[in-house]
DNA sequence: CGATTGCGAATGAACGCTCATTCAGCGGCT
DNA sequence: AGCCGCTGAATGAGCGTTCATTCGCAATCG
C-alpha cells in the first residue's frame, strides 16, 4: 500500500518517526476541507499513509487528537506572532505592536487551513474544559506586556479584553470573508485595516 | 403538549400549527448546548414534542433544516438591527451608526444561543452554496447605505469589507469570550468597545 | 343530529449505513 | 528468537431517514 516515496528511513531502528506529525498535518488539511465531523478517522489514516489502528497508538481518541492539535496550533501561532522582548523593551512599543498585528494577520492569511481549524474547534463543542483552561493560560501569557504598554502610554486606557477584541476581531472577520471567497486580501486592504485598528487602541 | 394559546384563525382542518417554529426553537437551544453534530434528530424531535418522522414533514433533511434555520436567524438579526431610514436620511448619520452598532452588539449578547448557532454554521461546512449566496445578498442590502455615508463624510474612506471587519469583528470576539465564561459583559465594556470602533471608522 | 367516511398530519419502530474503536496477527529489527 | 511498531478487517453503537400505520377532524350521509 505504500504509495509515494518513503522517507529516507531514519537510521537506527524505524523509530516512531514523525508519523505523529504526518497525522496531524493530514488532519489539518482534511478537516479544513471537509469539516470536523465529516472527516472520518479512516480518511485521516489513508491520507497520512498509516493504518486506522495506528492513529490510536498516538492518540487515545478522535476527540483527544483534535484537542491536542488545537493546542499545538495555538502554540504555533503564538510562536509565529511573538515579538522579541528587545523590541518591546526599547522605546519602540508602537513598532512592536505593528509587528505583532501584522504577524497575527499574516499567520491567519498564510495558513488558512490551520486558522479555519482553530475556528471550527472554537465553535463546535469538542474542546474539553482542560483545553480551554490551557488556552486561557497561553492567552494571558501572550498579553502579559499589555499592562506595561498601557502604563507607558502606548495604548489608550482600555481593558485587555476590549483591546483584544478591537485588535483581533477584524482579522478574524477578514479571514472568514476570505475563506468564503467574498474578498481577496491585498496589502492595501491589510494596511487600511491596521490603520483603523491603530486609531481604536493606540493612544 | 400544546403550550400557548393557538390562534383560532385557521379554519378547515387542523393546520400545521407553529410546529415548525417549535422545531426550530428546539434546534437553537439544543445545538447551542450540544453542538451541531452531537444533536441527533431524535433528541430534537423529543424536545420539540413531536415524533422523529414529523421533522421530515417540515424539512427534507437535517442539512436543509440547519440551512433554513441559519437564514432565518440572519433575517431576524437583520430586522433587529435595522435602523429606520428616516434617521439615516436626517442629518444624524452618526446617531444612526451608534444605534446600529449597539443593536448588533445587543442582539449577539441577548441571544447567545442564536449567535452561537450562526457561529457554528459558519465554521462547519454545512452551509450550501445557495445559502452562502443568499447570505451575501442580505449582507449587501444591509450595507447599502454605507457608500452614501462615506460620501457624506460620516465615515473614513475605507472599503465596505474593512468597515465591516472593524465594526463587527470586535463584537464577535466579545460574544465568544462571553460564551467561554472568560468575561462578563457590562455597559461600560460595551461603551469602551464602541468608542474604539468609532475611532477606527468614523471620520 | 348522530353515524360514517375521507384524508392529510403525525407517529415511531425498523432499516441501512457510517464511523470510531479494537485486536489478533504480521514482518522486520536486534 | 523475541520484541515492537504497525496493520486493517471486524465490531457494534448511533445516526439520519423511511414508511406502513394510526389519529383527529370535517364534510357528508341517513
Amino acid at each position: 500500500m505504500a504509495p509515494t516515496a518513503s522517507p529516507p528511513s531514519r537510521r537506527h531502528h524505524h523509530r516512531p518517526a514523525d508519523k505523529r506529525q504526518a497525522i496531524l498535518d493530514s488532519a489539518v488539511r482534511l478537516i479544513a476541507h471537509s469539516g470536523l465531523h465529516n472527516t472520518p478517522m479512516s480518511a485521516l489514516a489513508r491520507d497520512a499513509g498509516v493504518a486506522a489502528g495506528t492513529l490510536y497508538l498516538y492518540f487515545p481518541s478522535k476527540e483527544a487528537m483534535i484537542n491536542a492539535l488545537y493546542l499545538e496550533l495555538l502554540e504555533e501561532r503564538g510562536r509565529a506572532t511573538a515579538v522579541a522582548p528587545s523590541i518591546v523593551a526599547t522605546g519602540k512599543p508602537r513598532e512592536g505592536f505593528e509587528m505583532f498585528w501584522h504577524r497575527l494577520a499574516r499567520w491567519h492569511l498564510d495558513h488558512p487551513e490551520k486558522a479555519n481549524l482553530i475556528h471550527q474547534c472554537q465553535a463546535s463543542s469538542i474542546l474539553t474544559d482542560e483545553t480551554r483552561a490551557i488556552e486561557q493560560r497561553m492567552h494571558a501569557e501572550g498579553l502579559a506586556n499589555f499592562d506595561d504598554a498601557v502604563a507607558r502610554g502606548t495604548f489608550r486606557k482600555i481593558s485587555v479584553q476590549v483591546f483584544w477584541a478591537l485588535v483581533a476581531g477584524p482579522i478574524f472577520v477578514l479571514a472568514q470573508m476570505r475563506d468564503t471567497g467574498e474578498i481577496e486580501i491585498t496589502d492595501a486592504l491589510l494596511d487600511a485595516t491596521f490603520d483603523g485598528v491603530c486609531r481604536s487602541v493606540v493612544a
